[in-house]
This record gives C-alpha cells, structure tokens and sequence, in this order.
DNA sequence: CCAATTATGAGAAGACGCGACGTAAAGCTA
DNA sequence: TAGCTTTACGTCGCGTCTTCTCATAATTGG
C-alpha cells in the first residue's frame, strides 16, 4: 500500500519548491536567479525564497555577479557542496581503501592499506578506521563534519547492515559493520555487499551511467554480482541477492578453478592470450563460457539493458567480452550489452559514497 | 534523473488531497465525512471539498446516513466502483477467458471459450473479442464504459504490448496485441506476458498478498516465470525477463519431458504418488528438483521473500512443494517461503485486470 | 551621455487549508 | 414530551504560498 504524506498543508508545497531548487541548483551549477526559478519550473520569486532558505540552511551561497552581458547583472547562487562530507570504505580481505567525498561526491582525499587475509577482525576493523579517519583529517574536517558513511565489503550483509555471511573474511560473520562504522564518525552508518556497490558505482558514474537496468557480474577469485533496476538497489529480502556463484551448475566456482590451476599467472595468460597463443585463447574461452553461463541465467532472469563485467578476471579486457558475447547470443534470445567496469578496484569505495550520499540525500537535504 | 513536479502551486495540493481521499474512501468502504478526513490526515472541511470534486467526476456519492448512534446523523460517502470498468482477457493456446472487472476490482462477468492450438491468429483474436464484448453487452455498459483492458498470453511480450515471440500460437509473433485489444473498447490496451500476470494476480489477492518482492513459477507443459519487486512488476528491457526456462542447464525443458513422457496421465502420477506409489514419488521428486534449481537460480539472484508456484503441475500440491523445499534448501543457504498458487487457471485473467487497473488508477483516478 | 537590456523589488490578487465557533439533528432519560 | 447529551455540520476569518504586474535599478554598448 502507497504511503501518503502525512502533511498536506501548504509547508508541504514549499518544501517541494525547495527541494526543485536545489535540484536546480546542483544539476546546472552555479547559476542566476532567473535561470534557476525556470530550471526548477517556479517563478523567481519562489526560488528566491526557496534559495535564502538553503542558504540558511548552508547549502547555497550567493556569489559575487559574474558581469560580461548587458543588463543589471544577476544575482548568482551555488550549490555549497563542502557543507557535509561522506565516507566511503572497501575493506576486503588483502585490501582496505577509504574515501572521503563532498556533497557533490566529488572524491577529495583517499587512503589505501594493505591487509592480510588472515588478520583478525578487530585488527581489520581498526586499521579501516584509521584509514577513514586519516582522510577526514587530513580534509580538515570538525566533528559532525561526516554526514553518512558506508562500507563495502565480501559476504553477505542484511538489510540492517550486519554481515550474516563471510566465508573470505575471519570473524566477519555476524559483525554488525553498519553500526560500526557509524559509531566512527557519530553518524549514519551502512553496509552493503561489494558486488552490489560495484554495481551502484558504475551506475553512478562507470559504464552504466545511461541504462537503469544493469547486472554487475564480479568475476576474480571469487563471484558474485549486483543488480540494479530502475536504477535502485536490489538485495533481497535477506541482502542475498548476488550469490548466483553459489549454483554448482552455473559454473562460476568452475570458472575461477579454470584461472586458479594457472595459479598467479592469470594476467600472463591473458597476454598470452592476446598475442595469440592457443592454447591460452582456450583458456580464456573457457572462462568466457563460464561466466556467460551465469550472466545468461541473470539475463533470463531480470533482462537488464547491460552487464558490467568487473573483478580480477575482467583484466583480460575486450578478448573476453568478445568471447562472452558470443556464447551470450547462443544462450539468449536477444542478449543485451556487455560492457567493462570503468572504476576497477575503485569501484566498491565509490559505490559506498553513492550510498551514502542517497542517505544524505534523502534525509539531510530532503531530495 | 528523478523527474520533478511541474507545476507547484496550489492546485498541486489539492490534487494531493483529493488522492489521498479517494485513497482513504476506496481502503475503508463506506464512510462518514468525519472518518475519511481523519483517515486521510486532513480536514474535514479540505475531505468535503475533495469529496464532492470526486463526487463531480462520478467517484463518489453520498448514501443515506445510518443511525443507529447518537449525534447529528454523519453524512456517509462511498466509493462509486460502478463508475468504469475493465477488461482483463487470457487468451491461451487452447483457451480463451475473459473478465470484465468494476473499479474494486470485483469480477461482475466472465466468459470462457475454448480454442484450438492450430487455430489462426485472426480466428482466435476473434473469439477473444467475442468473449470480451459478452461481458461488457451482459453488464450493460454503454460505449466508454471500458477505460482499460489489458490482454495477457504466452510469449514474449514487449514494452509496447507487442508479441515479440510466441512458439506456442501460430501468428501470435509480431502481433500488436495492446493495440487490437485496445481498438475494440476504445480505451488503452495493454499487452503482458501469462506468467507475469499471475504474480501479479498472486500478489494482489493470493498467496503472495503479503510480501512485496517474489517470484511466480509456472511449471507445466512449458515453464517461465514472473518477477515482483517493491510490488512490481519487472519485465526488463524487451519483456523477455520471465523466459529463464530458455537456458538448458536450469533444466525447465527437462522437466516438462519428465512428465510429458507420461502423456496425459499427469493428474495419475501425481494420484498414485499421494498414495505412496514408489515410483510416482520418483517421479514428483525429480520434477521437484527441476523446478527446485530454477527457483534457486531466480533465488540467488533476486532474493525474494515468496516462490509461488502455479501452472499445470502445481497440481500435484503439498507434496510437490515439500520435495521442492528440500532441493531448495540444499541449494539455496536461506531459502524463501514456497507456497502455491491460489487462483490457477484463472491468475492470469485475473492479474490483467489488475493491470488494466493499475493504468485506470494512475490515469483516470489519478492515484 | 543616452538607449537598450536585463534583473530586481514591492504590492496586489487568487487559491488553498485549517482552526474556531455557533448551529443542527439525532438518541437518551425522566 | 421536554430537555440534556452527543455528534457532526456550516460558515467565517486567518495565515501561507504562488504568481502576475509594474515601476525601478544597474549594467553594457555606441
């Protein structure tokens, strides 16, 4: 059932306005008065309140007129996106990186650490604090100057951001991340599987910036994959969506045992590959098969406008997708794009900026 | 993008609280003045002026007020379901069944026609006119009083409500199914695939009334499925989102054959297997495998709260279901509820009329 | 220095929703 | 049957929000 406003007064049609405004605002960048009221559909006078209500609320700020055209010049308004800051945070298993993002999520400081796969948890969770929190003194930040923070990790992480299911990381089972991270920075803390912010990430800003309807396959030493449609978010009823790897006869544990028996000699291969050895071709075949095996199934399934291939094994670049296309169209009616990760390993910590931005977003500036 | 209001000013707010109050008349039946503006969160004076906009437009109307308490006797308003109508058609290899629906969604007629598999596209399209104008000429309608109808059938479906492909009805592919519906009421016509349809129909008034994500299973003498998410309906980018059973390994096909080796006497085996026939049971237990790894492929995936299972082999019941939850869990870590399908053959009559209410809904009544 | 251009600022009007207050119409009781 | 109680109705006035209009201000270009 719709939930309907509680409030239908005439508050109600200002915070519309307002929140039009800032749309306004943060789509076209700095602008003038009258360009912003007919951006946001309002009259000037409307988005003059409506701005000297975000400007209070320190989300815009007049700037000085920018003259050079006739006439009385403007007055000009911009988008505040220093006001808040969010955290974004990848911790896998060998590798931890943070980010710290303005409110245009615009990424202005980053950390990277090293990790051992078998760190204990405690050891893991304070060496991604100290990594977040490095970022945000280095930015200069107050306390309360994070407004939301989320973390990316392998496993399997509930609504409620506590990871039911870690098979990658010691003692992650059962670690209630979400509340960890936001004890932090005494803000709102998530957490989300990393396929699926990989996912979110090239939605965002990657290869699926124009399609709404995407499967994110994360292929490497592990699987997994994210989903998005309509352009949100899709975990499931207990954050489980994206275990497709698990299904013996998809064959994606097969197509790691594939690259694993080469051990460490992946990306040798994939070179080989490319100049034309045969043998090596076979293998990337095979791994190809593989993979659009699962994909065909996430096809079949959802009949998302595009796959975004990611993960270790993604490496080995356009030889595979060829590969994969090819036994896509076999398996599928009328298969859809497959395109390459844009981000790479970047693409989890940007994802979990994007997730805590929507929170800001949704909660802090009333989109 | 999320796309922004245009117009907000006070007519905006109006048209809110006009929603909310046919909202709150159609949720709580029959109510007085007093009891719609606490439901809908408004005014009793701002309830009265939406009630008689509605009541202007056909919506609504004041009843008889009832004593029986002590006071000023309440005016009583309801909601005028017999206000439109709509149609929701199945239109199947070897049947025909048509609904004629008020705006609560009660069946007020229904004709059911049978059709011959080799029957041409024309003929049947005829005898599903035929079925349909029945239903509308026995309720009495007057020309206009259908405002939406949608059709639903086996195939491929696109957005536009065109059969992209059908195996199973000769002429079926590259119909435009929306649009004939359509031009025989002169309302807009919509287009769906079956097993889409009966989720739907499933989640407004069956067994998945009460979650808002699951997948519908249709197991019988061909397979597919249908998708819900947040309450609706995914049919991906070219509606092929529902054809899982296309990827051989999942082993849909197989199960069809597992049976069709048996002809006709389905409805036997599953008879002796009650009865504790050792190889019926064999045999139920090897369908229940089948469906159990394409449910768990669409189970890893989207992860959703209820699998409902419906088609012809559903038939076989409790004792289907429990061999599938016992596949289920050995594939699945945390296997959602399974349940059966409540209406049958008649979910996808049934869920396009919910379809063409859903149209009816956001167009006409503004919801 | 003047004309053209562009945006500003103030005031009036229209629409909407809500609270308050007096009034109307029933049932209940003596 | 009269009066009390209860419940809801109807109207009035106020405040908020948006838009339209028109006079005014501040630039640029010739």
């Amino acid at each position: 059932m719709r939930t309907l406003g509680v409030t239908n007064d005439t508050a109600l049609l200002r915070r519309l306005n307002t929140r039009a405004t800032l749309h306004a605002l943060r789509q076209g960048g700095p602008q003038t008065l009258t360009q912003l009221a007919r951006a946001a559909g309002l009259s000037r006078q409307t988005a003059e309140v409506a701005l000297s209500d975000l400007a209070e609320r320190g989300l815009a700020e007049e700037s000085s007129p920018t003259g050079g055209t006739a006439g009385r010049p403007a007055r000009r308004f911009r988008f505040r996106a220093e006001a808040g800051h969010v955290v974004g945070l990848d911790v896998g298993p060998r590798r931890i990186l943070a980010m710290l993002a303005d409110l245009d999520g615009d990424v202005i400081e980053e950390r990277r650490l090293d990790a051992d796969e078998h760190m204990p948890a405690a050891e893991r969770l304070a060496l991604a604090e100290r990594a977040a929190t490095a970022c945000v003194r280095a930015a200069g930040l107050a306390r309360g100057g994070v407004w939301a923070a989320t973390v990316g990790t392998s496993g399997v992480v509930d609504r409620s951001g506590r990871v039911s299911v870690s098979t990658l990381i010691p003692g992650w089972s059962g670690l209630d991340l979400a509340g960890q991270v936001g004890r932090w920075f005494g803000c709102p803390g998530f957490a989300a599987n990393d396929a699926n912010l990989a996912a979110v990430a090239e939605h965002w800003r990657g290869s699926a910036r124009h399609v709404e309807d995407l499967v994110y396959v994360l292929s490497g030493y592990r699987a997994g994959h994210g989903l998005l449609l309509d352009g949100r978010l899709r975990t499931g009823r207990t954050g489980s969506a994206g275990e497709l790897g698990r299904l013996p006869l998809i064959g994606w544990e097969d197509s790691s045992v594939v690259l694993d028996r080469a051990g460490r000699d992946a990306e040798e291969i994939f070179q080989a590959a490319r100049a034309g050895d045969e043998e090596a071709l076979a293998v990337v075949d095979r791994l190809a098969h593989g993979l659009a095996q699962g994909a065909a199934a996430l096809v079949l399934v959802v009949d998302p406008e595009l796959v975004v291939v990611g993960g270790g094994f993604s490496r080995a670049g356009e030889l595979l997708l060829d590969r994969m296309r090819a036994h896509l169209t076999e398996m599928c009616r009328n298969p859809p794009e497959v395109a390459l990760s844009t981000f790479g390993e970047e693409s989890i910590a940007l994802g979990a900026v994007r997730m805590a931005l929507d929170h800001v977003e949704r909660e802090r500036l009333g989109l």
